[in-house]
DNA sequence: TATAGAATTGACGTAAACGTAAGGGTGCAC
DNA sequence: GTGCACCCTTACGTTTACGTCAATTCTATA
């Protein structure tokens, strides 16, 4: 089995292996392809998010280990656990209609973006009260002659 | 020493002990008019956030302990570390003009600003990804007897 | 005095998503 | 034949702010 050399996998771009279209990748071109690291994408594996194939020990990532871990990443992106984006696609089901994955998808992330927007929430709640204090800091700091009331007793 | 009694605390707002106008309370109480648990408290303390006095092995707040808390809650709402919080409080001095810790204090406020900022950017990002997506599955469901494009391969 | 309620210290457990060695193998350019 | 660049597994470490026992003691009250 031929595989992408080191380097001159960037520009291999159309080389076809076993089967027609299938571009193998090696996890270090994987890794810098989507920005993470070996360990992240050996983590995902351990935690049955991806299952790339093998040539001996060596990882070999395929097109739909890529879909995956764009998915995987677009998740982590909008605050899904690991977990969360797990149990979706734990639901794909290449024969079915997999109304069951969109309706849970649909479920989840319903419940994530009202726990998003609950945190916009207390982070704007936040930033005015962090505001208001450097305010009343400030203050004190221009007026420093002035007996000063303490932040710390 | 007399104490407030468990039963009576709510009542006894006006008890004095030692010193003219010290109310003391102990860790029960505390922990009841701050909504926090006594754990946090001696977790707190542990810290050295907070320095209570004893009666024995009973820890008895006094008004600073009182106000010190209330800077530690407000500082953990603000999104500060008990590390942070800790820092700019140790630069109390009461004798002092606090210069020094009113300008770290300031200088964290600035960098925790930013940092609120940040994160309430990250946070719009991803409530429109989120949204996007949910619309893109609200159409695969309504179309459900289409061919359907999958979330996970 | 018996029992319940409140307090103490000590110490291990938890969550999430990896980071960071340690120790070892494979292939290829020189 | 050696020096890199890559790859592998195993497994402990990191971070933060507490939660959760466990075993014991102190105090007030019926």
């Amino acid at each position: 089995m031929k595989l992408v050399s080191p380097g001159e996998a960037a520009a291999n771009t159309n080389d076809m292996s076993d089967k027609a279209g299938e571009e193998l990748v090696r996890i270090g071109e994987m890794a810098k392809n989507y920005g993470v690291t070996l360990r992240t994408l050996r983590f995902y594996e351990d935690k049955g998010l991806l299952n790339p194939q093998r040539d001996g020990s060596t990882r070999l990532y395929t097109r739909r280990d890529k879909a995956r871990l764009k998915l995987i990443l677009l998740g982590r992106k909008v605050g899904f656990s690991l977990r969360d984006v797990k149990q979706m696609m734990d639901l794909y089901d290449p024969t079915g209609s997999n109304t069951k994955q969109l309706r849970l998808a649909l479920d989840k992330s319903e419940k994530q973006l009202a726990r998003l927007q609950k945190q916009r929430a207390l982070i704007d709640d936040a930033i005015k009260e962090l505001s208001n204090s450097m305010a009343a800091v400030r203050q004190m700091l221009s007026e420093r002659s002035a007996p000063q009331a303490s932040i710390a007793g």
